[in-house]
RNA sequence: UCCUUGAUAGCUCAGCUGGUUAGAGCGAGUGACUGUUAAUCACUAGGUCCCUGGUUCGAGCCCAGGUCAGGGAGCCA
């Protein structure tokens, strides 16, 4: 019996086993929100209605211990779900006590050491299972689709795109490389069954410390035969469709609980905007406007409205401040107010953040170079522009991988497609046509200063029946984070690993 | 690797210009209260002020070096 299924037991004795959210006594009654991984419920213990042994033990209670409640379901307009249980008897597993995870605000700090504690809570509880909804549905796109789930190994003796992030490890004696990529394998598995992807763990040794970068994340890298770059941008395009809207209708319910604004993702629905880097590189320099809105002229406004938003809550933690020192107050409502303090205080935070970085954001987006990769802070820059995901195509081959594919028209262009995510949230997608030619990739290894020995197998591809194709790499994490519209990746995954952070 | 912000009670934070015995709320413990939603109210316990060195009559506060963490850049999904 779990809780999600109470609706269908009004009136009836049910039994339910799970642990304690929260407890709150009076004289007489003990209130139980008790949760069992498919939801909440409150469960009321009352004193002349259970024996006095029970009753002793609801009270002791401690949060997080673990209990089996026998009681009846009864109909209370008050409650989230809707129902509540009158308890009749009550069986304790194990009394929990001290649980270091309180009702109130923690660092982010103490709650990653306590990220197998923190998973219980009611808004990584959401996310995760969004997440969860996230990786069926990718699931189920390809195989309607007709592709083939293939693994790449994890242990590599190769990079794809040099050596200086990756994770080495001994293996045999010999060094091994942690995997940052499918990718070339994805191409060998593609040849053999035509449309593959591959959904494992990948590695990057990258001394990050951003929002959106983790040391191990799941990565989703189908490669297609006989498809070229737009074939390859019209599958993105529905295969990320396909997911949000598993999400929009799978997960009102947790989408709802991590206060997720739907709007962009129902607008996301619609076309993906295409865009050449030429094009991007102007809308990021404020020369090419999007539907009326400048890049430049719209982050100046943004750092006017953070300004102007730092002045009110100085004032307003001012005004508090000053109405707690004036004596006589209830203590109830000095609590309340040193609370919205503390919150307005974080928020002070966030936004003095903002006002350092944003004028950062400004230089390099006037000052950008013509011929370089975009940076973070230029994919928020666009982004920010667009209600849907965008894509940007034709990179100066320079700044890409060598097995791309140029541009036969134009070839100082190669054949890459980065999608990305609005509201700031950047690349999620990184993918392209692939170099068919065994020559040419040779000249790109050697240009790379890659080992060509490491690089036979894969050139064998171009020697036995060479095809068009095209694939792509989606960082699951990013997805997550982007669909529940979090601050960090780190949140994304259950047991993130990222520098600096190897337990829990 | 660089820039930037920080480290004070179990947790979140105050601590003014360097000055006697270090403060609050939450959490914990005890008690009160029969409908609470982070319940409320009263009382109690709880401190190596990150580390090392320096300046000073005197350092939580100033200086130097280090450690750890937050945010950003580079790099990337």
């Amino acid at each position: 019996m779990y809780i999600k299924d109470l609706s269908g037991f009004e009136g009836q004795e049910v039994t339910l086993k799970g642990w304690v959210a929260n407890r709150r006594d009076s004289k007489g009654l003990v209130f139980i929100n008790l949760r069992d991984g498919s939801g909440v419920c409150q469960c009321i213990a009352d004193a002349t209605k259970i024996s006095e042994n029970d009753f002793e033990c609801a009270g002791k209670l401690g949060l997080e211990s673990a209990v089996e409640i026998t009681g009846t379901v009864v109909k209370d307009e008050r409650q989230i779900g809707g129902f509540e249980v009158h308890v009749s008897k009550l069986n304790v597993y194990q009394y929990a006590e001290e649980y270091p995870i309180a009702k109130k605000e923690h660092g982010i700090e103490f709650l990653m050491d306590k990220r197998h504690l923190w998973l219980r809570s009611q808004r990584q509880w959401a996310i995760l299972r969004i997440r969860n909804t996230i990786i069926y549905s990718i699931h189920q796109f390809f195989q309607k689709e007709g592709f083939v789930q293939m693994d790449a190994p994890v242990f590599t003796g190769n990079a794809c795109e040099g050596t200086t992030n990756l994770f080495e490890t001994d293996f045999y004696g010999d060094p091994a490389y942690l995997s940052q990529s499918g990718q070339l394998y994805g191409e060998a598995m593609a040849m053999a069954f035509g449309k593959i992807y591959t959904f494992g763990p990948t590695f990057r040794a990258e001394k990050s410390k951003t929002r959106r970068h983790l040391s191990e994340f799941w990565m989703i890298e189908p490669e297609m035969a006989f498809f070229d770059i737009h074939q390859n941008m019209d599958l993105i395009e529905s295969f990320l469709q396909y997911v949000i809207k598993e999400v929009l209708d799978k997960c009102q319910n947790e989408l709802q609980l991590i206060d997720r604004n739907t709007d962009i993702l129902k607008t996301s629905l619609k076309p993906f905007p295409r865009l050449t880097y030429d094009e991007a590189v102007a809308i990021i320099k404020g020369e090419k406007d999007v539907n009326g809105v400048n890049s430049i002229k719209s982050l100046e406004e943004e750092l006017a409205k953070v300004e102007a938003a730092i002045t009110t809550t100085i004032a307003e933690i001012a005004d508090r401040e000053a109405k707690i020192a004036v004596p006589g107050m209830k203590k109830g409502e000095i609590n309340f107010n040193q609370n919205k303090i503390a919150t307005l205080k974080n928020d002070l935070k966030e936004l003095e953040e903002q006002q350092r970085n944003i004028p950062t954001w400004i230089a390099s987006a006037k000052n950008f170079e013509y011929g370089n990769d975009l940076g973070g802070s230029d994919e928020t820059v666009i982004t920010r522009l667009f209600d849907v995901p965008i894509m940007v195509y034709d990179w100066p081959h320079e700044v890409k991988a060598f097995y791309l594919k140029r541009n036969p028209d134009n070839p100082r262009f190669a054949r890459g497609v980065d999608v990305l995510a609005p509201e700031g949230y950047g690349e999620i997608v990184g993918g392209g046509e692939r170099e068919t030619d065994e020559m040419k990739l040779r000249e790109k290894i050697t240009e790379h200063e890659l080992p060509m020995e490491a690089f036979e197998w894969y050139l064998d591809l171009r020697k036995y029946g060479s095809v068009p194709h095209a694939g792509f790499g989606l960082g699951l994490e990013r997805l997550v984070t982007w669909l529940c519209q979090l601050k960090h990746v780190r949140e994304s995954i259950p047991f993130p690993r990222m520098y600096g952070r190897l337990l829990p």
